[in-house]
DNA sequence: GAAAAAGAACGAAACGTTTCGCTCTTAAAA
DNA sequence: TTTTAAGAGCGAAACGTTTCGTTCTTTTTC
């Protein structure tokens, strides 16, 4: 059906594995390489990937495992790293979690890595859900070059790499807004306790406070694990009556969208009775009167980089060498809304 | 390293065609499946399936070529497709379009799909770029089932598998909440002239009109091709000074926000003077005070759907037999907000 | 101009499956 | 029982590359 390099032997009266090193980019004798290039031209040969991968034992495919596609952020980053990726002739094997709870997530992240480990990839790129990374201990194992997004592992800091935001910064210039506009009664949201980003977003706030030195009510550092998004809303808005704050502060773009119904329905207003600062954009929309304070993640820069250090690692593991794992903090910024009102 | 097939035929004694057979589902005696079994288990074996793929001449990837991910249909419809279609063994290998002008994207869709037939997969979900589907010629000749969603594309017709909303019906429905709310004098935004979605709506629009006697003013059913988002909000602009409309259709999620953005600009407030109906739930995030009225279109269907046909091509396509194309006309749901203005 | 070194080309053996055509058992039919 | 038919098992040849070790050709060096 399709030509093989065999055909294109056979046209020009060279060997196989001539034409391999060829395609491969080794040197051939002027007059063969024209040979060569004009068979291939008339054949229309491509040389098939499969094959090769077998050779190879390589796919060219990088895994993409990402929590359920549910806020720009996580689409932002996908758009990106795809992009990086395919630049460098890598494909993007997509896996998202179906949407649901952590155990849920965390039990799908395991299906995917499998999945993806017997389908073929070269890599891994993660938003990992298993904070432990016993997720990524059988790539790992195999000698796969994995790169995660958002969080580190301690555990695992010695073999993988990550691409991530300065979250105690970002959640410290976050609180700073509240704070430089004479909130002193501040709640703020939190993902689970057990959740890094939403631990070291929470360390960010907490030194804020520290800082001036403001004391720091545990009651009104919220984690808001394992809830499912009615819940949590009841959550946010029994923390309201109970304390009413006169600022907020949402460490993530679900959280925000979650205080946002919670003030709804709590008839509160923003920023009259309430100021508020958000996470990744949401709540900025066209058409808002009110647009937030939202600390925004410079999603392109966190996905190219990302794919880039994949190729890297990638092309290392070609040459049979070993890449140092990197670790990149990428700063965020603040979207300058008119959610706040000064006291 | 890994162990193959014939370290299980060495183990067992049995031949590499029996061990191929039973992991092909194929009958064998007891005793030796389960010694097959004992084998596989403990050598921990693992099919090839780049070898696999290599004899077989499949991949187990659906490539799935997508515009840039800009809003949350398209997200939608990608992690519903991917859910799906890994649900059936396959992977998903992930292509969008770099933003940008209408150009650009359709030339990225080309390059989407040259790339997606050298990595090589077995079959294509595409929300089309190119109207006219030239892009798909290739892979059709090919042999490789294509599934457009969103769209139609008349030329292929009989060649290839779509699913969509009824978008006739569906602006039909939107423009008639305007019109039962009293309002007369609508302005209604469509994409490009020579784009299918946008003709269709703007086919119900005009319907919707017609049905009840009115005039179809062709000045106030604006396409809007080509333009960037900033020239596209003045385009916006001009037409409701000029026209000074009570209502407006915005017919894509893109072109809601846009309208949302420009009457923001010409300070005017919705309901209170113009009414809205929008498309794809923008403008009805949480904590808004006034959400739009929004044509909601069911993107889980529509995307299990896709997958779903796609898969049941290539059941067809493994055994030979050619698959009849499949149309679903999928309804959209209204979302009943509070931004129209009885008058 | 001969010897040595360097550069190209080559054939054959992988990589790990599936599948074709055949032989050998075993069960069913007579 | 014998004959037939059906069921399992098997070896070998693919699928289209890459790569190793070798031979052949060309260039360099003395």
């Amino acid at each position: 059906m399709a030509a093989t390099i065999k055909d294109i032997a056979r046209r020009t009266g060279l060997g196989l594995a001539t034409i391999s090193k060829y395609i491969n980019g080794g040197n051939v004798l002027p007059k063969n390489r024209e040979a060569i290039e004009e068979a291939i031209r008339a054949l229309d040969f491509k040389v098939n990937e499969t094959a090769r991968n077998l050779k190879t034992r390589h796919t060219g495919y990088v895994g993409l495992v990402m929590p359920a596609l549910t806020n720009s952020f996580i689409m932002q980053i996908i758009q990106q790293i795809q992009l990086q990726l395919r630049a460098n002739g890598y494909g993007t094997a997509l896996y998202c979690s179906a949407p649901g709870n952590e155990e849920i997530r965390r039990q799908t992240e395991l299906e995917a890595i499998d999945f993806l480990l017997q389908k073929g990839v070269d890599g891994i790129i993660n938003l990992p859900q298993n904070e432990d990374g016993v997720h990524l201990l059988k790539p790992l194992e195999l000698g796969i070059p994995v790169t995660l997004i958002d969080k580190q592992i301690p555990e695992l800091a010695d073999r993988v790499s990550s691409v991530m935001i300065d979250n105690v910064g970002a959640a410290r210039a976050a609180t700073d807004e509240l704070l430089n506009a004479g909130h002193r009664n501040i709640v703020a949201f939190f993902h689970g306790e057990t959740n890094y980003t939403g631990r070291r977003r929470a360390e960010g706030f907490m030194d804020a406070l520290r800082q001036r030195g403001y004391p720091v009510d545990s009651e009104r550092v919220v984690f808001m694990g394992g809830l499912g998004r009615g819940s949590s809303v009841d959550r946010i808005r029994e923390k309201l009556r109970q304390y009413q704050p006169t600022g907020v502060f949402a460490a993530n773009s679900g959280l925000t969208s979650r205080v946002l119904e919670a003030l709804e329905l709590e008839d509160l207003r923003v920023p009259d009775n309430v100021s508020v600062v958000g996470f990744d954009g949401v709540g900025i929309e066209d058409g808002r009167r009110i647009k937030l304070y939202s600390m925004l993640q410079p999603t392109e820069q966190i996905g190219t980089t990302a794919a880039q250090i994949m190729t890297e690692q990638l092309h290392f593991w070609a040459k049979g060498e070993v890449f140092p794992p990197q670790v990149r903090t990428l700063p965020a910024t603040l979207f300058v809304g008119n959610s706040i009102r000064r006291i």
